[in-house]
DNA sequence: CCAGAATCAACAAAATTTTAACGTTAAATG
DNA sequence: CATTTAACGTTAAAATTTTGTTGATTCTGG
């Protein structure tokens, strides 16, 4: 029962799936770090919040199987999730704006930790074009086009305020590049083909302040129940 | 089932909804802005990449009804979803990290926008405690309490270095605060009455990494196929 | 080496979320 | 003014996701 399944390796996991591979990852990683080898899917799902099933459904999309009164072995579950989300490539990005939040992210250590190289940064503003960011001379936009072919630059990171950023997702989307992160307050139209992913820390703000209210409101309706 | 009769008015929406919600309101507001009045479900649908039935499900959770022929009045729109999510009230954040994170979101104008008003920014390194980062002095940890009480502060954001986001997160909630956004890279342990919302670049990478080598296999699948 | 406890895998059941379909309403059209 | 059409609200079916359960397996302590 080994070879003949191995064509479980990259079929589409389940979008919440995906979605939390990378929180079992990071608790991982920090349970490695502090000198565990082995996790079972109660301790996991105690520390994501989840039950202990769904982990253990999680984490049968993976190469990975656990054992009896042990649970996972960390090593492995680290290199499960890493090669199926694809951490064991290395992929190039583009920042465009070099603001503070572009600035950030360029200098944020542990994206090259988990694959991802910043290949270059990119502005309009003249000022800060011919600056230096994290040791990358930040390019006018002009260089685009080239600087994709040259690095073989597989994504690209909006972070420009919102007005810019349709006309900057155009830039990138002619440039070759199909996939986007977008950390602008707008929703890009893109063709089809053009892979995108959205983070505003609005809309996470506005996450919060709902589940603050909706506590509220239930907290209010606990009230009157035996001590 | 017993609280059967709790009005729909206020209480628990789907997640996914919630998370869409947002989604919505950024839309309608490019439209908005744009010189439309009405948008439809289809319309909507097409934009967000989503079915006008899911539109149709979503918008049918908030005070709001649209009219056959015209779809709903974006203007109402607008209001319902702001209400659902509680950003007709005001929230006050501390953000803590005032590296160029801390700074990017200090600066960023559309929290204001959205009712989210930066009530302090807060830093460890000596270095950079008294400095201005977008009107505001950088404060000392130690005022955090006080400033927590004295400033009604609602919400945290976490914007400093992995190693030290536990603690960091020990501060906030011992001082209080009942609502944290946590952007750096691990799983914070907190006690269960407070609200986390975690956003992190490298996991929006990942999925984009993800979404591309699937994208690559099923095109690969694809291939040889008439025209 | 055995009894017992912990844990996983696999399956089944339940819950949630999305999609499709239908009946209805209001505008547009001829 | 009747007919056609675009769109909504709603119901119900389909798909997806989560949770619960059972039996097998592996370790532990006597």
């Amino acid at each position: 029962m080994r070879d003949e399944l191995r064509r479980t390796e990259e079929s589409s996991l389940p979008e919440p799936v995906m979605r939390r591979l990378p929180r079992y990852l990071i608790d991982a990683q920090e349970l490695q770090a502090s000198g565990e080898t082995w996790v079972s899917s109660v301790a996991l799902a105690k520390a994501l919040g989840l039950t202990s099933s769904t982990v253990r459904q999680d984490l049968s999309h993976l190469e990975l199987e656990g054992v009896s009164k042990r649970g996972y072995e960390i090593e492995k579950l680290i290199t499960a999730v890493t090669r199926k989300l694809g951490a064991d490539e290395t992929y190039r990005v583009v920042i465009v704006g070099a603001g503070f939040l572009g600035s950030a992210i360029a200098l944020h250590g542990d994206l090259a930790r988990y694959g991802f190289e910043v290949a270059a940064v990119m502005d309009v503003d003249p000022k800060v074009i011919g600056t230096s960011v994290g040791g990358l001379q930040v390019q006018s936009m002009n260089a685009l086009s080239r600087l994709v072919k040259q690095k073989h630059i597989d994504i690209g990171i909006i972070a420009v305020p919102a007005a810019d950023a349709q006309g900057v997702a155009e830039q990138l989307t002619a440039a070759g590049i199909t996939a986007l992160l977008n950390l602008a307050l707008v929703q890009l139209k893109v063709p089809e083909h053009i892979q995108v992913v959205e983070e505003r820390i609005v809309v996470s703000l506005q996450e919060l302040a709902y589940l603050m209210r909706t506590r509220a409101k239930e907290e209010k309706a606990m009230e009157g129940r035996s001590p």
